[in-house]
DNA sequence: GACTATACCAAGCAAGCGCTTGGTTTTGAA
DNA sequence: TTCAAAACCAAGCGCTTGCTTGGTATAGTC
């Protein structure tokens, strides 16, 4: 199903690139795309800007990449959680948790750039992004599809899938995972906008 | 409640003010802050971008001036929206058909722009519009707690509505009014997020 | 018509950006 | 040790941007 996504294989994040992309990201991140210089990349990381190039042909290059990473890794951990659970329910619920701790992004993880600054990117970086983003849709798609009369009724599956993205991508603007209320906590409390009885 | 954020006066939407603000804000919700220069918002007013200092201190007192106009019209409208509106459901009800209106942006409404863009105005800029966004957010509040019991259940209303926000917020990134999904309707299926019986 | 205020024009400045270029240093393999 | 590849440095280029400056044009008032 997912396995054009797999085949990339995962930056060593200790890599000079590596820990460029994870510079990067974190800039990305809190900064956005356009207000992180190269200088700023490089100050993060501890070079000179020139070197930079050496690495990525562009700066549009830079975050093409910390894309991809993050859909593939997104991709990767939900397939991980997904084994082994077989009811709907679980499976949905596990892919809310997986999208809640890529969206923090203290791992490394750049869900958050893919999401926020998607518009930013290059329409070429963009195309070459597809695959993996439809990987990605279609990973929600056949779950949606398989709870079926489980999810909440009198609202379009289509329209439901985009309020709890949404209301997901949202949290990076308000949830810090400060010991008071965990990821489990916080999914549990997403549920009801999907299911009609979570 | 709301009194000083009545207090200011609405720019006229066709003076060469408010003509600046209107198309300053239309850019700032397709290409973002950023993106958009000074050259780009003369071009689509029609000037040359030196004549925009004439009107506004800098490119950030454009984005100051269209954020706090956005949060003016948008208490305006939720307040009459609000009149002769007894039931908690029914006043949270219209309140989300005039943020889900106000995000659209086809009246030269930017409510998208703050929303999206307020990390990109500065520091001084964000405290100047603080007055306004909390007069903004006491509407929500009152109306939440007077809701009380009819909100959805096991999920704390702080998180709750940050939810129903996000949600909200990101119909800015798919919907379009084109006939066959309504403002009502729309607002009908994110009814359901907040309440427990919608 | 004279005067003032408002709106706008045109040219260009200073700062900062992504990136190139010509190098030096470090690393790893033989 | 030698050599080549990888990583990085330093200087600066060409371009873009927000904004300034010195004006002209238009609108409104008396």
């Amino acid at each position: 199903m997912a396995e054009p996504a797999l085949a990339l294989q995962p930056t060593d994040p200790d890599s000079p690139r590596g820990r460029l992309m994870r510079g990067a990201a974190q800039l990305f991140r809190t900064k956005g795309f356009d207000r992180t210089t190269v200088r700023d990349i490089a100050a993060e990381v501890g070079i000179q800007s020139g070197s930079i190039f050496h690495h990525f042909r562009s700066k549009d290059d830079i975050l093409r990449a910390v894309m991809e990473e993050s859909v593939c890794n997104l991709i990767r951990r939900i397939q991980q959680a997904l084994e082994g659970l077989e009811s709907p329910r679980d499976r949905l619920r596990a892919m809310i948790r997986c999208e809640l701790e890529a969206l923090r992004g203290d791992q490394g993880d750049a869900l958050a750039v893919l999401v926020y600054e998607w518009r930013s990117l290059s329409e070429s970086g963009q195309k070459s992004l597809l695959e993996g983003r439809d990987a990605y849709e279609k990973l929600w798609q056949t779950e949606m599809n398989g709870a079926g009369s489980l999810l909440r009724q009198g609202v379009d599956p289509f329209i439901l899938r985009r309020f709890v993205h949404g209301a997901l991508y949202w949290t990076t603007h308000w949830y810090q995972d400060d010991g008071q209320l965990g990821l489990d906590q916080l999914t549990d409390m997403a549920m009801p906008m999907l299911f009609q009885d979570p």
